[in-house]
This record gives structure tokens, C-alpha cells and sequence, in this order.
DNA sequence: CGATCTTATGCAACTTGTTGCACAAGGGGT
DNA sequence: ACCCCTTGTGCAACAAGTTGCATAAGATCG
């Protein structure tokens, strides 16, 4: 039930269309959340359907024809409720490490390959949070409320990637030892 | 598409039953890939009109008998295969981290206690980690190269958790700057 | 011997996410 | 004028994951 809130989100930080809404998933929304541009379009149109948002009024409205919303009170309230409930943790669900266990059963031929793989995407990844690190959050940035929660989110994002580098650095230094 | 290979993992590693299978997943397989019954029974189906698990010859097979599991030589092939196939890895889906980018946004009431209660489950799950590491992999445990695999597998659980608890207490410490 | 708890398997309905494709308007090149 | 590329919206079918409930056998206890 999450993707809903982030459009929300997106939606109340500024007022989009459908296409501009993919975009900032594929960038900066993307490090804590990601959505194709149809998952993006169905829940446009049950938000709006449910009173949460509205498109704002287009000249031309025809298909092919960018449409804009923007949130409305009943949307504002949902997302401030759904903030505060409470919500666990979902457990991992990560096809590596579980390619990784299986490699163990039948046999790791050309994993590691694979790992450098991930391990140099991981890396790129890595590179371009601390790029938006630097532009969107220097320190004269990070004095607001909503700007230092906005900078802890990517920190959350940067300091993942860093796991994965680590551990995937950990994992082919065995591999290099045993596996050549 | 990941399920069934986690399924003949397992069951490779362990022929094993419906709800025996479900157990595991809530404990060791828990730590990098996570199912429920109805998923798992459903998956075994599946896998058995495939051809790549079959059922072990029961005394009674009538509902509610145990019936036990085993990979045949197509199912190992194709993990191997799927094992051996290159795969990027998914983009991230954090509901907390989504929900403190809308907190920025709607405010922060009462979000500490949240944040401290996920720190404490997360504590709780490395403990728990810590323990199995300490239990099924002590050093001399370390050196066959399928409990290298293994015991790396858990330690990308391990480290993924210590993540999580550095940056809630990051997190922590600029709530209690600013929030009390 | 009947009530209830545990173990065990499973169906059905629903929600969420993915993939492939269709449709439409406008701009640029040749 | 025609073609193709980009921008933009959207349907339909499918795959994966979740939730609630039903069924059945065996064990335990009064």
C-alpha cells in the first residue's frame, strides 16, 4: 500500500503529469522507491477517483495530452495518517544472495563474473547519490527540517550502496582465493 | 521469478515437506529470501507438473499427511541454469524511507517512536544473526567451499541489518537535535 | 468419548508489480 | 507531403505476493 503515498508525495513536493512523475521515479524518488509509468497511471487514476488528488484544469483535454494534478486535503490527510501508523519492517527479499546460496548447491562456475557485475553497478550507483549528495545537499542545505529528512533519506540510499560495494568486495576476495 | 529456485535450494539441501519448507523460510532462508504457506504450496504444485520436484512415496496420501519433497535432475538443471544467468539487480522498495521523505512533507509528529521501534527490531534481528553465525559457522566451519558460500550469504544478512541500526541511530540522533 | 489444540495441506479472492502493445499529437528532416 | 522520433497517456494480460478461510488427521485432556 505504499506506492499510492509516494505519488502523494511526489505530488504535494510539486504537481506533475503522469510522465513527469515516471521521471523523478527513475531519479531522485528512485532511492527509496521505483515505478514503471503504467503502475504510475493506474493509481493516478483510482487516486483521483477516490477524491485524493485532482488533474488541474487543461486547455486541450484529449489523450496524448499532458495532464497535471495536484493533492488535494483528503489526499494531504491520507498521507499524514499514513505517516503516522505504525508499519514493520518486510522481511528481505534479495535474488543475489539467494543466487549466491544456491551457487553453493550447485556449483559457482562463473560467479564471480557476476559479481563484479553488480559490484560495478553497485558502484555507479554509488557515484551518482554522492553527485546528488553534493548539488542537492551542501551544508548551508541541510539547515530546515524538511531539507535535513530529505538529505537523511539519500543518506539512507548512499549508505546502502555502500553495503552492497563492501559486501560484494568481500565476496569476491574469497572467490579470488579459491575460485581461479 | 525467484520463488522456485529458492524452493529447490531448499529442498536440494534438505528434501523436505510443505510446512517444514515454510519453517525454514521464516528462519535460515529468512535471512535473503521470504515466503508464506500458501506461496509455498502453490510453488510446489507448480514444480511438480513441471517435472523438477516429485513427491516421496507416502504410506497414506490422503489431506492433512505430510508429503515430502525431492528435487529430480531436471529441477537441478534448471537452477543451475538460472543460477548461472546474469540478473540486475531491482531497484530498492523502502516503505520507511518513503515514509520519511513524506514526513518532510506532512511533519514528523510522533516519527521518533517509530524510528526506535524499528532500531529495536532490527537490534533484535542482528542478535539473532549474530547467534547463527557464532552457532553454524565457527571457524572450522569455514573452509569446505560450500559453507564459505553459506556463511557469506548470512553475513550479507548480517551486514545489511548492522546498515539498518547505524542509520536509524543517525536518523535518531538529528530527531533528538531537533524534535524534543 | 467428545472438545479442543496442533500439525498439515490447500482453495479463492484480492492487491501489487511487470510486460507488451496501442493510440495520439507535435516537431524535424528530406 | 511523408516519415520518423519524441512526448504523453493508456489498455490488457500476466506474474508475484497477501489475506482469509476451509479441511482433515492425530494428540491431549477431562
Amino acid at each position: 500500500m505504499s506506492l499510492p503515498h509516494a505519488i502523494l508525495t511526489a505530488l504535494l513536493e510539486k504537481p506533475s503529469s503522469g510522465l513527469e512523475l515516471t521521471r523523478r521515479f527513475d531519479r531522485s524518488i528512485g532511492y527509496f522507491w521505483s515505478a514503471t509509468h503504467q503502475q504510475i497511471y493506474r493509481e493516478l487514476g483510482k487516486l483521483e477517483q477516490a477524491g485524493h488528488i485532482r488533474a488541474l484544469p487543461a486547455p486541450v483535454p484529449s489523450r496524448g495530452q499532458k495532464k497535471e494534478y495536484e493533492v488535494l486535503p483528503a489526499g494531504r490527510a491520507e498521507l499524514t495518517d499514513w505517516v503516522r501508523r505504525s508499519e514493520d519492517p518486510k522481511p528481505i527479499r534479495d535474488a543475489l544472495l539467494l543466487r549466491l546460496r544456491a551457487a553453493a548447491v550447485v556449483g559457482t562456475e562463473g560467479f564471480a563474473d557476476e559479481l563484479r557485475r553488480h559490484l560495478a553497478l553497485h558502484r555507479a550507483q554509488l557515484e551518482e547519490y554522492r553527485g546528488m549528495e553534493e548539488r542537492q545537499f551542501p551544508p548551508e542545505r541541510r539547515t530546515t527540517e524538511a531539507d535535513r529528512l530529505r538529505h537523511l533519506v539519500l543518506r539512507g540510499g548512499i549508505e546502502l550502496e555502500r553495503f552492497w560495494t563492501a559486501w560484494l568486495e568481500e565476496a569476491l576476495a574469497g572467490f579470488d582465493d579459491g575460485d581461479r
